[in-house]
DNA sequence: CAGTTAGTTCTCCAAATAAAGAACAAACTT
DNA sequence: AAGTTTGTTCTTTATTTGGAGAACTAACTG
């Protein structure tokens, strides 16, 4: 069993993931999958820490594969799956956070595209919104590079 | 009547946002003050162009108020509300979203307190995301002044 | 081949969401 | 005072969602 401190911290991971849409058992398995001390699980195991049935947890795991986050080894001569958070690329994943929230520029492009001139100040706006999404983007490699570098 | 256009266009930026964990409406009330050639719309406006009810508009423009995505001015001798989107403050709006990302940092903190020294690898994997998220908050000021001077 | 293990898929159900609609209220108008 | 405008609030309803549970399957095990 996990201590009650674990089952809270889980709880809240998966409330903050919830938060950003993420279905409930999808963030409370990150949450798993990052405070267990082996940093893997079985499918059963998952089950059973997480109190839910096998059909949710096939489910969630699906869908946290796809997207990504989550992938399995296998161990020899046991044909149970240990899955794991793929943090390995935690900077690509940051990375694709970043640009999600430039993802918004190309709507404000089409935006202003369908836009008259009635309203010059607003119009501006919505172009320097526009143009610090892209600059971000440009800025995101020299970030990761930076940071590197500040880490020696 | 709006554009085929524009109301498609409408119809997107909601489902960009429901994707966010917004409530649709308030996706469309946002798309809407986007499109819109004034930027802004009467309470009965958007009841009408959104074609949705009374009591779901205003429930959606309280919510949105309150998260200061909108704001309403009145124009003299006229009782109606004007709704707008709250633009002017997209640096700060900006800003928060950054921050946002980070905001994963201080349960990774907790996390890593959680955690024994079984798996190292793991466990400098997530200090490693706790930098970059905490070097992040730091250079977003930064990143702000640079724009602005590559802007002029 | 009978039984287990590890997971998937399908059907069903409870709870949460989102919005409709009607009644209501406050401020103004005539 | 009676009616209108501009919303709000309350109750109800349709839809979506998330997960339970059972039946199923594929792979292995003895």
């Amino acid at each position: 069993m996990l201590s009650e401190k674990k089952l809270e911290l889980i709880e809240r991971i998966g409330v903050f993931h919830e938060m950003r849409g993420v279905q409930p058992l999808m963030g409370r398995i990150m949450g798993l999958l990052l405070v267990l001390e082996e940093a893997e699980a079985t499918f059963e195991e998952i089950v059973d820490y997480l109190n839910v049935s096998k059909s949710a947890v096939s489910n969630a795991l699906n869908v946290l594969q796809l997207k990504g986050h989550v992938a399995y080894k296998t161990k020899p001569g046991d044909r149970k799956r240990f899955f794991h958070l793929t943090l390995e690329n935690w900077q690509g994943d940051m990375e694709k956070k970043l640009c999600d929230i430039s993802e918004m520029s190309s709507f404000m492009q089409e935006v202003l595209e369908a836009r008259g001139e009635t309203k010059p100040e607003f119009n501006h706006n919505i172009k320097d919104i526009c143009k610090f999404m892209d600059f971000l983007k440009t800025r995101i490699p020299s970030l990761f590079n930076e940071f590197r570098k500040s880490q020696g």
